[in-house]
Parts: C-alpha cells; structure tokens; sequence
DNA sequence: CGAATGATCGGCT
DNA sequence: GCCGATCATTCGA
C-alpha cells in the first residue's frame, strides 16, 4: 500500500487537495476489519474567510480546534446528532482548512462494510453521503483528531495510481450550507465524472 | 444554565 | 422526490 505522505496535506491549495483526493482510497482498519472505499465526492472548506466552514473567522473551540493543526489529521464531527462527518484536515499548523469526504465507492470488505449499515445488499446509499459512508467504514467521532499519515493510524488514504483526470471532475456549489449566504455558490464540491457512487445524481 | 442550530438520512408516496 | 426526526455543540445571560 501507499500512504499518502504528509507532503500531500500540508500544501496551502485545499481545492486542489479536494480534487487529488477523488480517484485515492480512504482505508480503516477497525476492531480488526479492514475496509475501505475510492473516493468520489469531496468538499473543500476553508477558514477564515469561507462562512460554511465551522472555523469561520478563525472561530477556534474545543471542537474546531483540530481544524487549526497540521494537515494530515482527521476532523471528525457528529451533525444532527447521529451523523458522523469525516473530514481531512489541510494546511499548516495554523490555517483551518478541511476537505469533507462526501461519497466513497466500496471496494474491500464490502461484507464488513453491509454488516455496519445493517443491509444485506449493495446498494448506492451503502456509502453515498458523509454520514453513511463513515458508518460503512467504522469511522466515528472518538477517532478525530487522529494522524493519518502515522504508521499504525485505524485510518489513512493511499494512492492506487489511477488519478482521476481533470476534464473527469465536476466542480458544483456545495451543498447544505444555505446558511452560508454569499459562500453558496463557490464550486467547491467536485464529484467523479460518471461514478454511479455519488451522494446525488448529476 | 437553557435555547438554538445544523457540512443529514431514511422512509414514504 | 420530499419531509421530519434527533442531539452534541455553541453562545448568550
């Protein structure tokens, strides 16, 4: 396998992060069960000057506070309640940027991964949408914070060396943040270019 | 200490 | 395709 190295994290562009990440695979290995999915919708958030982002003016709290550390860390953080939303964190020590991971295509341990939504066939919301993809992979919020570029991390993304080429990628606004008025039409949602696995149709 | 709020999902038609 | 449940976190008093 091939960690992605901190190299890839650390650079100052999250939108370009964003779309290198479509086409990597996110892997977990948790309670003994390796699962893992290729990524095919993300989300770039950027603080201080992107409103949808939770680090909105450098806002710093206990809960956003990861989002301020080195790229190369995930941000994990439960919406609505039940919802757990699994981000990458980018950047310097410093900048609070983020890349949500919005959809992923399963591809090991699919078994595993029908087992953790309680279904028992493949079917597109196994793992379409932030909060079901991290229940597929196992990822809950008790793992933010953690270093995924560390050798024994439960969680990292490796490059399998197909990349996804850039007349493949569909930028959009993103969705859900209505909240953020005059941030909701940055097309800084990017989707894989005919993947069936996308959260929406487009 | 209490109230408001949201980066959503799943069931129903 | 649309509607409503649900709770940790945040912010103001």
């Amino acid at each position: 396998m091939k960690k992605l190295p901190p190299s890839f994290y650390t650079r100052s562009d999250v939108v370009q992060v964003s779309k290198e990440l479509l086409g990597k695979y996110l892997v977990t290995n948790i309670e003994g069960q390796l699962t893992s999915g290729k990524i095919v919708e993300t989300e770039a958030y950027s603080a201080p000057d992107d409103k949808a982002c939770h680090a909105y003016n450098n806002r710093r709290t206990k809960r956003t506070e990861i989002m301020f550390a080195e790229g190369g860390k995930a941000y994990i953080y439960l919406c609505y309640g039940i919802h757990h939303l699994f981000n990458v964190v980018t950047a310097k020590k410093d900048m609070a940027h983020a890349v949500l991971i919005r959809a992923v295509e399963p591809v090991d341990n699919i078994g595993e991964m029908l087992q953790r939504r309680k279904m028992d066939k493949l079917q597109r919301r196994l793992t379409a949408g932030p909060g079901t993809l991290s229940q597929a992979l196992g990822i809950t919020t008790q793992l933010t914070g953690i270093d995924m570029t560390a050798t024994d991390s439960p969680i990292w993304i490796e490059d399998r060396g197909k990349p996804i080429s850039p007349k493949n990628i569909i930028a959009s606004p993103r969705v859900g943040i209505g909240f953020a008025e005059e941030c909701i039409d940055w097309p800084w949602r990017f989707r894989v270019r005919g993947s069936a696995w996308t959260s929406l149709a487009g």
